[in-house]
DNA sequence: GACGGTGAGACGGAGTGTGTCTTATCGTCT
DNA sequence: AGACGATAAGACACACTCCGTCTCACCGTC
């Protein structure tokens, strides 16, 4: 399931993002000026301005569309050999949280920036998340959900996830596919879903 | 062995300083303003500069300053029981190794300002750390050698310390007391030291 | 040889940080 | 109560940085 009509990024594009991320990491979003982004991607002030126009907000948002993207490619990977309704959403949130949990620039940027970030993951950036998450999983649950219900559905499921990330709970560590599939139970029998228990002992390699 | 006519710092003056240590961490040097400073110290801009006049240069400084007597005072501090030569300065490398390796924000500096951070522990700053080696070890080693012969090998300890640090090497990990014997052992024999002998084989002329 | 993409860097204007200064407030000592 | 020292708050002018745009030169491709 590739390409869904996202913009491709050429190579120089892609220097630019990382230099973003590069320099973000290290002087934090406030901090972080256009120099610092020409002079680590060794790309000419000239030719950024052409590539994102409107300097760094442009540039941020940019990153944040490549990460989600690397984010999300990265979590249907995990899911090619997910048989039922239940394994590829245990898969996508255990997944997704570890993967939060190991992303040393949203670490950084958490750190150094929590009011923008915060706002990106909870607030003005949640729709988006939820957007992709939706297009991401939606060929691995139609055939077990119709499309209002799984809409539903994973949306809850971004926002619990995204939330346990922030703040982590002790009743329900979302790394642990346990812990996620005892949180799912409910969620998937209060759908009516009914899967046949094939795999009594399926976990997570 | 305390209060060597080191200026004593205010409570105030140690607020500032202590987040001139934050801001920088967060922001690194070049970034950090004095603003900065002010708002998460709560002292007024005005008292900052009455207590440090010169701006961010001499902060940046005072704070090298608290630090690295910090670094000694700790350092000194496992020096209480050590019965001989050899014991002394394995202690002294191996506490010196370990807290350069667990200073996070030498860390930081280094990732983040590696220019001016390397040339503070390796050219500018290194007489100064010398001496205050010299100082802080001198009362210890001052029954097993003469002083010139101790202000020479604490400057080479000091500087092969700095070394391992900055550029850590498979055949000495001076955070491991063993090794830090070893690499000792020559270096005294060299030197003829006569200590209350627990190593009747180390001795050449 | 024309063309698209890029590097290098100059430029004015906007914005930010600096260092000083003044004034008001607070707690302490007499 | 009054005097004093220390500090907070913030205005101010100056300098510097950063921004966004622009021009020009260069280079590879068609």
């Amino acid at each position: 399931m590739p390409s869904r009509g996202r913009p491709v990024l050429t190579d120089v594009e892609n220097r630019v993002l990382d230099a973003v991320l590069e320099c973000s990491r290290r002087w934090g979003f406030t901090r972080m000026t256009i120099d610092d982004i020409v002079e680590s991607s060794g790309v000419s002030r000239a030719t950024v301005y052409r590539m994102f126009p409107g300097g760094k907000d442009v540039l941020f948002e940019a990153l944040r569309v490549r990460e989600l993207a690397a984010f999300f490619s990265a979590l249907e990977a995990e899911l090619i050999d997910a048989v039922d309704l239940e394994e590829v959403l245990v898969r996508s949130l255990v997944t997704a949280t570890r993967r939060l949990r190991d992303d040393e620039h949203l670490a950084v940027m958490l750190a150094s920036e929590p009011g923008e970030t915060l706002s990106d993951l909870t607030v003005d950036g949640l729709p988006r998340i939820i957007r992709m998450a939706s297009e991401t999983l939606a060929p691995w649950v139609a055939p077990h959900l119709d499309p209002e219900a799984a809409r539903t559905l994973i949306d809850v499921l971004v926002r619990l996830t995204i939330s346990y990330f922030l703040a982590p709970s002790d009743h329900a560590d979302l790394a642990d596919p346990e812990r996620a599939r005892s949180l799912l139970a409910p969620m998937l029998a209060a759908l009516g879903t009914h899967q046949p228990d094939t795999h009594p002992d399926r976990r997570m390699r």
